[in-house]
DNA sequence: ACAAAAGTGTTGGTGTTACACCCATGG
DNA sequence: CCATGGGTGTAACACCAACACTTTTGT
């Protein structure tokens, strides 16, 4: 904003704003072939009792990002993980609790969208009976404006996979080209590609370095593990490119 | 963000928010094949007399979506134009104002995105000596970080361009298929699609109707003049859509 | 005034590439 | 049983060429 505007526009006009964060955080449960999200029984009124996206307020001298990381430790242990700015939800009528005697605070959400290893994801115990995992196609009614928020977040998650390879920030080090596949499917749906397509697709981009081992998953032919060459993709960083 | 947070946190901790909107306004001059970006002279220190963008602070009662057409309002008349929210800078240090004798009080800029009419962009005359069309490749220094923002408005300019028909907000309601492929070449680069295979999957797509009359402009064959079908591209809303 | 030339919009064709769908093979 | 790899037909696209209709230029 140019300061232009604060000598010009009285001062009491201006709204006087708390910004919290609220993270929609994904987790794929790629053998029960489920996208998760993650999300918390609130302790107070209004909305008691009802599932919200996990937020926070931001503190001073913290940056947005930081306060979406806070609130991301709090709730889950995880050491890899993708996190990017969603939208920001600022009307002056989303929260109730804007009432005309709330002293003229406005309250802003800043959105955070992230994606995180499920197997890994270790709930925090103290939080731990109001904080669960929810099948993101069947979540309950949330509370304030969180569900408009999921929705954009899954978009948005969906999207990301198609043309950036946020994938391999929530598989293992070592995995199968199938492990890929049915990440994919599970977010994107069981036909968004042929399983044959996918593999010679993925391959040809140059980005995968297979490792030699053999796993043996069940029964059926041993799978070969393969590796993100991150030094391979730098190159093709910022350049439009398509994952399916 | 939930309520639970402001109980637990103490008070003083959390920031306090002054919000600005910042406007990243494009518009193309398809006659001289120019992407253009509107830009103001700042009054004030800091960054006395660099440009910037058009921006302003949230008034109390007042969206961030208002705040975003009540700037373009002040700086220019249209009667077309698409807005849509772009990111949110908010780490402390953005603004040097940000001193740490500013009781606290921090500045968060939620920029938007705009796309205008130039024909139509009559530059209001109060500001016209200060608020200036300039071509978004060769911009000068920006004050603050409005040069992150002004190329985070590109990019998302780009994309937009590819896979949603925000051309016809700033195209006459009737225009050439020729008009549009200037409009495209100007923000996406001259070759980023050849002319026949541009104009056949844009006609396939059926959300053009073709008027019928024929326009001469100069020498050459008369070109039809179409139209944007609103009804037609309605139920496509949504989808995956791709328009190079 | 008339014909030729040049400019611009329109339409169609061809080779290459990507993809959907299917099948053979290997461990 | 399942991962792997290859094969085929269709559709999309890059590149190219021809054609249609107009204005401009030359004689």
């Amino acid at each position: 904003m140019a300061k232009g505007s604060t000598s010009i526009v009285k001062k009491q006009l201006l709204a006087d704003f708390k910004v919290g964060v609220d993270n929609v955080i994904f987790s794929v449960d790629t053998d029960r072939n489920r996208l998760l999200v993650l999300l918390i029984k609130r302790k107070d009124e209004p909305f008691l009792g009802y599932p919200c996206l996990p937020g926070t307020l931001v503190r001073e001298g913290e940056s947005l990002k930081s306060a979406a990381r806070r609130i991301l430790a709090e709730k889950i242990r995880v050491d890899r993980l993708y996190l990017e700015q969603l939208y920001t939800f600022g009307g002056p009528d989303r929260d109730p609790r804007e009432s005309p005697n709330s002293f003229g605070v406005r309250y802003l959400s800043v959105s955070y969208f992230a994606l995180v290893k499920f197997e890994e994801a270790e709930l925090i115990s103290q939080n731990k009976k109001d904080t669960a995992w929810y099948i993101v196609q069947n979540v309950p009614e949330l509370a304030f404006d969180h569900q408009t928020i999921l929705d954009y977040g899954y978009r948005r998650l969906r999207n990301k996979l198609e043309y950036s390879p946020i994938a391999f920030d929530v598989l293992p080090n070592e995995f199968t080209l199938n492990d890929i596949y049915q990440l994919y499917c599970t977010v994107l749906g069981e036909n968004f590609s042929d399983y044959s397509n996918f593999r010679s697709k993925l391959l040809k981009l140059g980005i995968l370095c297979d490792t030699g081992v053999k796993v043996c998953r069940g029964a059926g032919r041993p799978a070969s593990l393969y590796r993100f060459d991150a030094e391979a993709f730098a190159p093709l960083k910022d350049k439009p490119l398509v994952f399916i």
